[in-house]
DNA sequence: GCAAGGTC
């Protein structure tokens, strides 16, 4: 029988897409990287009886990057990169394995059915896999018969019985166009953020970002926020008056009215007008009209809708939004979280979905009248043919959800109730007003039905004060009239909604990656968000986006993007030829970058403003190897040491704080040793500033501390100072820290594990000889006569850590380790743990450490 | 260390 793979674009696609091919019948099992699910079931594909494993990938397979050595910002001059620097495609996802995981699934298929998303991106992707199986597929079939493209709209029975019984051929040209966006964006974006980042962070120290990126759509996205920065800024308010008059009616009925004329920018005018008025008492009634008005239900929700809300009434970010509901998402509790579709498929069970909220007390009542009444039909949406509308799946409650699980579940339910709800209806009453030769109205609304607005109070008709039954003709008592005198106010930042419609508006990022580009600005420190999810451009964004208007401004308008999308286009539209529309573009910005880098020096004017030079920042900390003079740290990220004498900086370890350590020197460059920590509770280790950045052993690397150097004698080197192998690593040794007493400690050098040990010491040592048992280097340890823990009121004692019975309760997390031991199985596990004994160099690794500890403590 | 696009 011969076998037909099929591959969609994420596990869950394949899962839907297999249940309805296979009629509920299929069997399922992981694949082998443990992400993915292949389905399989016997049917008929071209009238033949065959075996479908329905498969699919997490994504892309494969992602553009430099090949290695032009991935050194040191040694590479940015521009080689617009067209030198040769790229090769990597896998995008190491760790799931997917190139392999295909293979094995694709060995022995005859067929393949590729059922990747339908637009430019799963195109390519379709040929991502098909380089990935071809060469191990069975070449029985004909070539041309091998291969199949499924074109679905919409995941529901129907179209997706009709794509499998209409198959067609994947579409190179528009897999191509995807291959050149990913080629330019990769050129331009990496070109410009070396640039920028080593040209101003060499200069300024608190710039406050360790990267000055740009991107055809982070760069944009932050043009919309300095743009209306610059709109506050450059805001000169104007004085304007406003009639105002108040009038009554009997008792209780008094009324403000709205002057029809809104306001006048001359106050002479509106003294005028004011005089007109008050030649009468009276407001004569001239008519009165009832308009019946409806609100509309909301379309079905879709992605950036969702994160419009989220961020506007939720006080949630995109990005955080998007990591609660793709948690709902797997947990069962809402259907797949990325769509840009409106449109609830023809099929879809709106009765179905709406009877499993009929439990919840908070809003059962609106359920259950609903299902008496019978639901409305939804609007029409845009079917964009990506996924359904995001809908509750099953019913919830707020205590399993947790709290902003729970506050999105319950936005995104209601938004479902609402849109099978009928519309709010309200009667809208408008009165017209004459005073003196002056027009006044006077609007009020009542409800007549609150339709989907029960379930979404937040847009209910705001029921201003009832206003009087009246009539033409009818007249009113002027109380007052004045002219009031007021200002204009320039509008506020730009709330994070705001951006998301505008980014939406002009193509910017897709609902994917709207949520990145966000975060992408905020994180590298261009914008701030404010009270209420405002965004509030930082110094350093405002001087970027005014830099890029005045050298080139097209760097930054949102039509970069979309000029280089239509040139895209007519590749995949076949009307043109990949390799001229990409060499064309990189021409383009080729010579947009040169123009950049000789024009640097205006956007660096406006930097000077704002930031100050590298050799004024930071405070003196420590001393400098070559010039003995104070080298100065500079906090801001990147944080980093700086010789103003040699004009040399030195990076640092990011993520944590430098101490001065005890005027220490390294014995290589004689630079003063300082003492990185992550925190009061985290761990620390010294470190040479100069060998952190130019290791001095060749087994070294960069980024290295003492923790890690092989220096065979100096008293910080991991020689002198490692105790033994990392109790939850592979590669790690736990290393004393020297300067952790009286709370001691040791630290893995590679991971985050680290073991406090003999509290209130008076001095804690690593010895030279090792552990029998486990060898681990032994630690001499030195107690204080009134309080020391050690049996017979001993003050010393030297021994292994993890197999001394002395020592047993004086080391913390042994527990912990007990348990990590037996959960990886003890020593069974064992087999790859000798990797890079000799190879690190470190003679005191201990051969089997967990085999030992699994001993000891069994 | 860099882009943007998929998705886990």
């Amino acid at each position: 029988m011969r076998t037909v793979l099929m591959v969609a674009e994420k596990p869950s696609l394949a899962q839907s897409i297999a249940k309805i091919l296979s009629k509920g019948s299929c069997t399922s099992r992981k694949g082998l990287n443990g992400a993915c699910s292949v389905h399989e079931y016997t049917g008929s594909f071209q009238g033949q009886t065959v075996r479908f494993k329905m498969t699919s990938v997490c994504g892309h397979v494969m992602s553009l990057d430099f090949i290695g050595k032009y991935n050194n910002w040191d040694k590479v001059d940015p521009a080689e990169l617009f067209s030198k620097a040769p790229t090769e495609k990597k896998e995008a996802n190491p760790k799931l394995n997917m190139v392999k995981f295909l293979q094995v699934e694709a060995k022995g298929c005859d067929y393949v059915v590729l059922w990747l998303d339908c637009d430019k991106e799963g195109e390519n992707i379709c040929f991502e896999v098909l380089d990935a199986i071809q060469p191990v597929m069975n070449k029985g079939v004909g070539k041309d018969q091998t291969v199949h493209r499924a074109k679905f709209s919409s995941i529901t029975d129907t179209d997706i019985w009709n794509a499998m019984n209409c198959l067609g051929k994947p579409n190179r040209n528009e897999a191509l166009s995807v291959d050149a966006r990913q080629e330019l964006d990769l050129r331009i974006g990496c070109a410009f953020t070396r640039f920028q980042t080593k040209y101003f962070q060499g200069k300024y120290g608190n710039l406050d970002s360790s990267l000055i990126s740009f991107g055809p759509c982070q760069t944009p996205t932050l043009g919309f926020c300095v743009e209306r920065h610059d709109k506050i800024q450059s805001f000169k308010p104007e004085t304007y008056w406003v009639l105002q008059a108040k009038v009554f009616k009997g008792k209780d009925n008094s009324l403000t009215l709205d002057w029809n004329r809104v306001r006048v920018f001359d106050r002479e005018v509106g003294q005028m007008f004011l005089n007109l008025a008050k030649t009468s008492r009276e407001a004569q009634v001239e008519s009165v009209s009832k308009k019946e008005k409806t609100k509309q239900r909301p379309q079905a929700l879709n992605t950036v809708e969702m994160l419009r809300v989220a961020s506007s009434a939720l006080g949630m970010g995109p990005q955080h939004t998007m990591q609660i509901a793709e948690r709902l998402y797997t947990q069962g509790y809402i259907s797949y979280p990325r769509t840009e579709t409106t449109h609830y498929p023809e099929n879809f069970d709106l009765k179905g979905t709406l009877k499993q909220q009929t439990s919840n007390p908070v809003w059962a009542e609106e359920v259950n009248a609903l299902l008496l009444t019978g639901i409305n039909r939804p609007r029409k949406g845009n079917d964009a043919g990506d996924h359904p509308p995001i809908t509750p799946m099953r019913a919830a409650t707020e205590g399993e959800l947790g709290s902003d699980g729970w506050r999105l579940y319950e936005y995104i339910t209601r938004h479902f109730i609402a849109t099978v709800s009928q519309d709010c209806k309200y009667l809208q009453t408008t009165i017209d007003f004459v005073i003196g030769t002056e027009a006044f109205s006077c609007i009020g609304k009542t409800l007549i039905s609150p339709g989907y607005t029960a379930v979404m109070p937040w847009q209910g008709i705001a029921l201003e004060e009832a206003i009087p039954v009246c009539e033409r003709g009818d007249t009113f008592t002027v109380d007052e009239i004045k002219l009031v005198e007021r200002q204009t106010s320039p509008p506020d930042y730009l709330t994070e909604a705001e951006l998301i419609t505008l980014m939406e508006k002009h193509g910017i990022g897709t609902d994917a990656s709207i949520p990145v580009h966000i975060n992408n600005i905020c994180q590298r420190n261009y914008v701030t968000v404010e009270n209420g999810r405002k965004l509030k451009p930082t110094n350093l964004g405002i001087v970027l986006v005014h830099g890029y208007y005045k050298t080139d401004a097209e760097l930054v308008l949102p039509t970069i993007r979309s000029a280089v999308e239509k040139q895209l286009n007519l590749i995949s539209l076949g009307k043109a030829n990949y390799q001229q529309v990409l060499q064309h573009a990189l021409d383009i910005f080729k010579r947009k970058f040169h123009y950049f880098v000789d024009s640097i020096t205006s956007m660096d004017e406006l930097m000077e403003v704002s930031f100050s030079p590298i050799a004024a920042t930071g405070k003196p900390l420590s001393r400098c190897g070559k010039c003995h003079r104070f080298m100065k740290y500079i906090q801001a990220k990147p944080s980093r040491l700086h010789c103003s004498h040699c004009d040399e900086t030195y990076s640092l370890p990011q993520n944590g704080a430098i101490k001065l350590n005890k005027e220490l020197r390294c014995p290589l460059d004689d630079f003063e040793i300082v003492l990185w920590t992550s925190g009061a509770r985290g761990k620390s280790y010294p470190l040479c500033p100069y060998c952190f950045s130019n290791p001095p052993f060749r087994d070294m690397k960069k980024g290295m501390g003492c923790n890690e150097c092989t220096h065979p004698s100096c008293q910080h080197s991991l020689n002198s100072l490692g105790i033994g192998q990392c109790v939850e690593c592979d590669s790690g040794v736990l290393v004393l820290d020297p300067l952790s007493g009286p709370k001691w400690r040791m630290a893995c050098n590679k991971c985050n594990v680290v073991v406090h040990f003999f509290e209130h010491a008076h001095k804690v040592q690593v010895a030279q000889d090792s552990c029998d048992a486990c060898d681990a280097s032994l630690v001499a340890v030195d107690f204080n006569k009134t309080s020391t823990p050690l049996p017979a009121g001993e003050t010393q004692h030297t021994g292994c850590v993890f197999c001394d019975p002395v020592f047993q309760d004086l080391v913390e997390l042994k527990h912990a380790t007990m348990r990590h031991a037996m959960h990886r199985g003890g020593g069974a596990r064992r087999g790859g743990r000798g990797r890079g004994r000799g190879r690190r160099g470190n003679p005191k690794k201990p051969k089997d450490k967990m085999a030992a500890l699994a001993a000891y403590f069994v």
